[in-house]
DNA sequence: TACGTTCGTTATAGCGTCTAACAACGATTA
DNA sequence: TAATCGTTGTTAGACGCTATAACGAACGTA
């Protein structure tokens, strides 16, 4: 590569992680391109020079999120053993994740972005947690039922490349992720802070209810 | 009331009505004081004259929301007979709610406000939501139990006004608001846009589900 | 050394929140 | 009736934000 373009690489770098520091700090709305440059040693417009404009760096810190989520999905999956260990596995990951930056994860899954179209690679990576998340359930060997919902569930399997599966360990990896994501979406947003309850308890309950829904099925 | 009164609160609403408007076009960044002014027919600085600030005008709009969600449970919940009716009634009133102005639902549960803190009679509301689940759940004769996520259970319901509740009700009921709302608040969202999934069906499955471990417990 | 690209600067437009100072209006009171 | 006071609107402006334009300096290369 280029000696100017490591340069740049740099400073978009650093860009970044200070609107990271910032997005940790003062949530979404905190983000602003003049105070990034001031964080610095440059002014605002400076930094348009990286980035076509505030939009655009946003995606970039929703795209590395999702790059990011999912490496820790596919790490914690691959820990596991049996089923129900690599089940508890990703979800433990990834709600440590969400906590880790309970702005970054609401970046990404809480309110969307005005305008904002997820690039190709981020709904790669999207997927890749998805597929995680399959790989953790278990055999299942009941046939791919006709049910309207059956069939989008095989389509969306095919569409994400995971072949092989049955549209019940589909949508099994589905409510997976929406229940979890129910629980982490409400505790990110603080949401049960007056309620006197332990998010870690509700999240262990219903991780083992999963666990034993699915290995009762 | 004062006439004086009168019209002042009449220009509250009419702030809120448009505003409200601004929430379902452009989302919360889309609320502008100057903007509601001008389609008021009055210059922005105005309505300082009745709000203090742009958040106290968006608190105001998350508790006037918690308040109509409230309501619509408990309208659905008093329809059913049954708890699965009771069930089925509040979760499809509640996403219906949702749809109808997803940057609302989003405002209420998602990204939050920075510097927000909700007023006492909010509070109220979001407990009148949980105490409607909390009437969709059937008789449950289990015993109390010791674990710790049962005493915390138990602190909420009393605090909540909830009493003669079981944990195992009180966390039923929780589950329930946890589980639909991962699906809500990821289809309000527009996550499931590129997947070709049909949030309707996802929803009555997971409904169902509801239902069925319930009454198999 | 000369050249073109890249990068940073300042100036500026435009929009937003919000405050301050001032004018107009209505209701109350002397 | 006339003076007064609180309410509500106005304009002007401070300040911050995004984003663009015009300009100059630095850099690698030929």
């Amino acid at each position: 590569m280029d000696r100017r373009q490591q340069y740049r690489e740099q400073t978009r770098q650093e860009a970044k992680r200070i609107a990271l520091d910032q997005l940790a700090e003062h949530g979404t709305a905190g983000i602003s391109v003049n105070a990034i440059g001031k964080r610095m040693g440059v002014t605002g417009p400076a930094l348009y020079r990286y980035f076509a404009n505030r939009d655009a760096l946003l995606t970039e810190l929703i795209s590395d999120g999702y790059l990011d989520l999912a490496d820790t999905a596919e790490t914690a999956v691959a820990a596991g053993t049996t089923p129900a260990e690599r089940l508890r596995n990703a979800a433990h990951a990834i709600r440590a994740w969400a906590l880790d930056a309970p702005h970054r994860y609401l970046l990404l899954f809480g309110t969307p972005v005005p305008g904002y179209e997820a690039p190709a690679h981020t709904l790669d990576a999207a997927n890749r947690v998805m597929a995680a998340l399959l790989t953790a359930a278990g055999e299942d060997t009941s046939a791919g039922a006709e049910e309207p919902l059956d069939r989008q569930l095989a389509g969306w399997g095919e569409r994400m490349g995971n072949h092989g599966h049955t549209p019940r360990q589909l949508h099994w990896a589905l409510t997976v992720w929406t229940r979890l994501h129910g629980l982490l979406s409400l505790e990110v947003a603080d949401q049960f802070r007056h309620s006197g309850l332990d998010p870690d308890l509700l999240f262990h309950a219903e991780v083992e209810a999963l666990v034993a829904c699915w290995e009762s099925r």
